[in-house]
DNA sequence: AGGAGGTGCTCATACGTATGAGCGCTGATG
DNA sequence: CATCAGCGCTCATACGTATGAGCACCTCCT
């Protein structure tokens, strides 16, 4: 047995010759709602038996080129998709698109291709290139990731495209459609959290990035120290980066109960030079962390939980539904990130 | 500014309205060999500025449907593509796959929408589904995990549809490419470099499954057993899965020095089981893993190497082999597997 | 008998791109 | 001056599918 030669899958016409109908007939039999196909029984056997004996199956170009959806789902990454570290960030939200793209019958295209050029470059990826935009390609795709180059996500929307964001990422003149981890609201609610246990003085410690889901960490606490009548006056707050050597001795000095901060990578360094100085963590200072804990942390720091699987998933039907309605240019969607208690945070003087 | 409304994408025929020109010509200096082109400079760049107006991209179904290569890489998985557990299986074959994705500007597609309609179901994929193959959306596809079904297969190769199957998988009639780890001669070389410490009297315990990476494992330790002359009655050697008591009382009693197992899994067993016994691995009795360990136990069992990454790679290249030249129809290329040393084999004797 | 309405299809065309064939023009050559 | 080659395009068509329009035939009703 030898494989056909790679020429000419049979198509409708063949199957029709077979059975000796129209081409027009084999389509709305195997592809026509029933409704408008007025098809007798017999002559529907026919055709399927002729489209097994061929194994006809349908060409997807095709079917897509008479205006049809192609049923493919882009996800275009700013970065490479399957990193060799770092894996956690994108890892969990492919999931939940995936889950979501397979149950709605969508195929993923992960447009790498986009990348700039030379391999060994930086990894990061454009939408356009030399320009022409592979994303059209797909239905609709969804967008991920850092995306340096404002300019591009303006493009896009203002050409219609239908894509979702997931993240927050403010543009100007577009409103682009987005799905974002309520970072906000979490940092309120462990600022709120702190409050009852008695914390009246706090610390801020922030990372050196100044993107739009920092801002909405940095918001929400700023807005719940001031609506709760707290006091912070930790560099971190006022808008420096990383951690002071000098505010840390005052920390050690007891000028505050409890600090919030920016990650895991910072909150770790803050315990170390706490540490240095005597002080423990929660019996002398309380820490929460504004950030997800990898797994193996987990149950540890005081943190939050970006449900990135189900974040994934509705990115996939907000998609879905402005590919259904096409006028509908929704804005963002926020989804709350729940606290995840851990043992670095106490009630004050325990 | 508001978005253009999402109406029809501009075509070539836009493009040529615009630059005064007809489609052809517009189709010739876009995508036409330069050789057969013959536009002069300026009413190129008459075109590309028209095309850079509109924001012109060319339908990938059209263009697909002349047939054209659509530079859309498929990867087709039998099971879902990002599973919970993380050091799954797939996941170091699509680093590779990636990489060397974008190294050669191609997109992937993963197709997800073969499966089995409900969503709750075992997750099963297809190829193809009701009457309907959608790889050949694809300029060709890479082929990964546990098919069940290798009529699909046959019938894939009998088409003529490009394709690299990952792993090996046997289907009569039909040679179909694969990129294989060579898990046979990994076998061997373990069995010999046991040979070389002295083991004379092997066991090989079994796993349950009987697919082919299995039947690799198994045909190269016998071989290598036969061709040393050494001496193996354990039941797994003649077939039995698992761990059988009766045989784990006769290793204890000095029947085996050396015990090559098909998985982590099972070796742990092992070691429980012959730790009741009062025998410790490697004093009484060295253990070797025919498996890849996870991160957290490599340089614990010795066992293999699995160089997923380098196979995803490999498979690409193969595949745009395929598609340079159709009429290359290669078989299996086997991809070694290093040994990995650990501290579960030791001398006979030490 | 004549019309209405339904059945079972076919015809023709559109979708966007690629490409072989060919047409009108210009300049060079014999 | 006639011929010819090359240039710079255009024309026409094919690819496979979906679908509105319509045609021929039949049945039923008045």
């Amino acid at each position: 047995m030898t494989a056909r030669r790679r020429g000419k899958a049979p198509s409708q016409a063949d199957v029709a010759r077979l059975a000796g109908v129209s081409q027009s007939a084999v389509s709305r039999v195997i592809s026509g709602n029933a409704a408008t196909a007025r098809i007798p029984e017999d002559t529907r056997q026919r055709i399927f038996q002729a489209v097994r004996e061929l194994g006809y199956v349908a060409n997807p170009a095709a079917r897509a080129m008479r205006g049809k959806r192609t049923n493919l789902l882009g996800v275009h990454t700013f970065e490479r998709v399957f990193p060799h570290a770092r894996e956690d960030f994108y890892f969990e939200f492919l999931l939940g698109i995936e889950e979501r793209a397979e149950e709605t019958g969508f195929d993923l295209v992960l447009f790498t291709s986009t990348g700039s050029g030379g391999s060994g470059e930086r990894g990061e990826r454009k939408i356009y290139k030399d320009g022409t935009n592979r994303l059209n390609m797909a239905d609709g795709s969804i967008l991920l990731g850092v995306s340096t180059d404002r300019g591009e996500l303006a493009r896009l929307w203002y050409e219609g495209y239908p894509f979702v964001h997931i993240g927050r990422r403010e543009v100007p003149g577009a409103e682009i459609p987005q799905v974002v981890p309520d970072y906000r609201g979490a940092s309120g609610a462990i600022v709120d959290r702190l409050a009852e246990l008695g914390h009246r003085r706090l610390g801020y410690v922030r990372e050196w990035l100044e993107m739009e889901p920092y801002e909405d960490r940095r918001a929400g606490y700023a807005e719940a120290v001031e609506r709760l009548g707290l006091t912070d006056e930790s560099p971190g707050f006022r808008g420096a980066h990383g951690i002071e050597a000098d505010w840390l001795d005052e920390v050690a000095g007891g000028a505050a109960t409890a600090i919030v901060v920016e990650s895991v990578r910072l909150a770790e360094s803050l315990r170390d030079q706490l540490a240095a100085r005597g002080r423990k963590i929660p019996d002398d200072v309380s820490v929460a962390v504004l950030e997800a804990a990898p797994a193996d942390l987990s149950g540890q720091w005081d943190s939050l939980v970006i449900p990135r699987t189900e974040i994934g998933r509705i990115a996939v039907d907000r998609l879905q539904a402005m590919l259904d309605d096409p006028d509908q240019r929704t804005g963002s969607l926020l989804v709350p990130c729940p606290l995840i208690p851990g043992t670095t945070v106490a009630a004050v003087g325990d």
